[in-house]
DNA sequence: TTGTCATTTGTCAGTGGCTGTCACTAGCCT
DNA sequence: AGGCTAGTGACAGCCACTGACAAATGACAA
């Protein structure tokens, strides 16, 4: 109902896409696209010339959309949002909404694309002398102040924290989630053969390592979204702490409970 | 086009449930269902009296549709295969083909369930003195025999084999797939942490256990459905070999390639 | 300023998954 | 036989999503 396009401020940190992608897609994330060449000069190694009147204009009603979506989806439910409401909420056309986002889904999991693409980042920043599992640790523990600073450029923390209690609580969105999840672990998988000089298809570590860590940051991400505590802090210390249960829980002997 | 509803024979090992569910779904299995009291005298220990005309009959309708949807599915691709053509090539109303499926997605992954059903089954009865993870690791490879049984019963294995290929390709599918995989891992950890006395949400080893375990044997069955030779030998092997390499994968130092 | 061009948007029409409703038929029980 | 109930078909309708085309609008040059 409120909220039309010209809710202005908070530039997303959003690439300018074709109708279906959004932050960091499959694609390694520097490749810029080649064919839109608006005011910058091909070539010129410069970051944002300025985007120009119709550049800004898409980003905030890209903006105005993922923000009444997101808000319509936790106020009512995802299921019970129609695209329609979202359109109206920002006063363009739902054929608009699709041009922005692949689908509901899409808009749905946009923070978390986000702050995916900031942990491959994280992990391709790591000293090639680390082993495999010490990287990857670092790499989230380290990510989680980037990705936050990162979301609240585009809303508020918060928004996004129930957002991801949203997803873990929404049959079709947990799908979605695992299923980008997937993908992620194919492409960490391949980052950390590369590290240590394998074939990811001929030596089975690399995908068995990542799944595993994969694993485990899925069982925490979830406990987290379960408690109370929804601070930084607080995923931060999940984290390390269920890294380290990985060593006991596969110990033939299980001793009493760790605390 | 062929293969009207009188494709008889090959009774499918299915329960008998409402409009959505299929073989085993989050209950326990040992359920059975308390209202539908057909011929059978409640109370009584026996295993099947006889179904009944009304039930058979019932059967062979799903049973059509599932072997029809599945050989549409692979044969035209599951996006491009439409539920009319589905319920038509049986010669039923699309909506009974919702009556018996909660929607194309379950119809295809039904043999998927059939199959989990029998692995959770299978950890079931593992001694409690084993390990956890001897404990799934053995319980993995004792069942990959029983579910190719099993699915015998219901269409040739062959096509098991090749819809379990469809899922890994089909985005959608591809993603129900894994948020049930979520489902039963969750379900697993709940039996773990009951063999060792374990309340699940103090201590974070069975869920953790469970998660290494579900994140390697995802990429064991991706691998397998990578691989040419998809006979059940082939994927037991696969199965050792790769929850063999999670010792290794977490090790600090990575020695060259297994083999 | 004005004309041209490319991009963005709205409108319309249509497909397909899925659900509610209701009357009808066919097994089942007494 | 006759009543009861479960399974089915025929509509009608909602909603996500897509293709096509025309109108609106920013970008740029004359």
């Amino acid at each position: 109902m409120t909220e039309t396009v010209d809710t202005a401020g908070t530039a997303a940190a959003a690439s300018a896409g074709e109708p279906a992608r959004a932050p960091g897609t499959t694609e390694p994330a520097g490749t810029a696209a080649p064919g839109t060449a608006g005011t910058a000069a091909p070539g010129e190694p410069k970051a944002a010339p300025r985007p120009g009147l119709r550049e800004r204009k898409k980003q905030r009603t890209r903006d105005a959309l993922l923000r009444a979506a997101l808000e319509l989806f936790l106020s009512q439910g995802y299921e019970r949002t129609t695209v329609d409401e979202i359109a109206e909420a920002v006063d363009v056309s739902q054929r608009t909404f699709f041009r922005y986002f692949a689908g509901k889904e899409d808009a749905a999991l946009f923070l978390q694309r986000l702050a995916e693409s900031h942990f491959i980042a994280a992990v391709r920043e790591r000293p090639a002398h680390e082993a495999p599992l010490e990287a990857l640790r670092r790499a989230v523990l380290e990510s989680w102040d980037t990705i936050g600073e990162a979301i609240e450029e585009v809303v508020p923390i918060e928004l996004h924290m129930r957002t991801y209690r949203l997803i873990e609580s929404t049959p079709a969105l947990l799908a979605a989630h695992l299923r980008r999840s997937e993908e992620i672990e194919e492409e960490i998988a391949h980052l950390i053969a590369e590290r240590e000089g394998l074939d990811v298809d001929r030596d089975p570590r690399p995908r068995i390592a990542v799944a595993v860590f994969g694993g485990v940051m899925r069982v925490t991400g979830r406990q987290w979204g379960a408690g109370e505590d929804t601070g930084v802090e607080a995923i931060r210390e999940l984290t390390a702490a269920y890294l380290d249960q990985v060593g006991p829980a596969l110990a033939e002997k299980w001793g009493p409970a760790p605390r």
